[in-house]
DNA sequence: TTACATAGTGTTATAATATAACAATTTAAA
DNA sequence: TTTAAATTGTTATATTATAACACTATGTAA
C-alpha cells in the first residue's frame, strides 16, 4: 500500500483540504469544512485520517492533535517524521534533513536497541516571530 | 521555579502516584486513583499535571496522552525529552543520552534555525517483545 | 460472470480527553 | 500584616476519538 494508490472518495476530499491548508488542521475543523461535500460524521473523518496517516500522505502533529500533508516526497510511509513548531504563530513545518533522519534511524539506546519509527517535534520561534 | 520546590498537596499526591507507577498514567486513571484522597474533579488533576510538567517533574507522552515521572535527574525543566515506546507491551522509557540531546539541541534546520525545546518519541519493540 | 474477500461508507450513540468560568482559600513575600 | 500569587473546589461544557452495526463498492480469482 503506497502513496501512489488511488484514494477513496472521502479520503480524497479530506486529503485535498489538508493539502491546500497552510496550517495543520484539526479533525473537527476538517469535518466542518467537508460537510457541504456530504461528510457528516466525525467517524467518517477519522477513518479517512487514519488511512491517510497509514499510507503516509499526511502526518499527525501529536502535540497539537492536528494533521498536515506530507511534504517530504521521498517518504513512502509515515514512520520517521520531524517538525518544527513555532510557539507564537503555531506554524508547523516538516523538516526533511537527511543527516537528521540518518542520525535518528541509526540511534541506539543504552541497550543497543534501534528503533524503526520515530516522531520528533521541535519547538521554538520561527523567523517571523523572533 | 525548579524541581526542588515543595509541591502543593494535590501536586504531591498526583506526583507520588505517577512516580510509583511502572507505566505512563492517563489523566482519568489518575483521577480514579486519587478520589479516595479527596481529589474529585478532572480539573484538579489537570491543573496538577500542568504544573508538574511545567517544573519538569513529569513528562507528557504526547502520542499516548499519558504522563510519566522524569527519571533524568539532570534536567531541571522539561524542555528536551526523548522516549522509547514499545509497540507491543506499550512500555515507555525515558532516554537520557548526552550525545542525542547534544545533537538535537545543536540541530539547525534549513534556515539555520535552532530550537530550544523538543520532544522525540521512538517506536519499536523492546527487548522482551522482540 | 459469479462469488468472494477486502475496503470503504453511513449512522447513532457514547467514550475519553481537556478546558472555561467563577468563588473561596492558602501561601509566601514585601 | 496586608497584599499578590498560587492553589483549591465546583459545575458545566468543549474537544477529541471510538464502538457497534448495517450496508455498498471494488478488485480478484475461479
Amino acid at each position: 500500500m503506497d502513496k501512489m494508490q488511488n484514494l477513496s472518495k472521502n479520503q480524497q476530499i479530506i486529503f485535498d483540504l489538508i493539502d491546500k491548508s497552510s496550517e495543520p488542521m484539526k479533525a473537527y475543523s476538517i469535518l466542518h469544512n467537508v460537510q457541504k461535500k456530504g461528510i457528516k460524521a466525525p467517524l467518517q473523518v477519522y477513518r479517512a485520517l487514519d488511512k491517510l496517516v497509514e499510507i503516509g500522505k499526511i502526518h499527525k502533529i501529536e502535540s497539537r492533535n492536528a494533521f498536515i500533508a506530507c511534504h517530504n516526497s521521498s517518504c513512502q510511509v509515515s514512520k520517521a517524521t520531524a517538525f518544527s513548531i513555532c510557539e507564537i504563530c503555531k506554524k508547523v513545518t516538516e523538516i526533511s534533513s537527511a543527516s537528521l533522519s540518518k542520525y535518528l534511524t541509526n540511534f541506539k539506546d543504552k541497550d543497543g536497541m534501534k528503533y524503526s519509527k520515530y516522531n520528533l517535534e521541535f519547538f521554538g520561534l520561527c523567523k517571523k516571530c523572533r
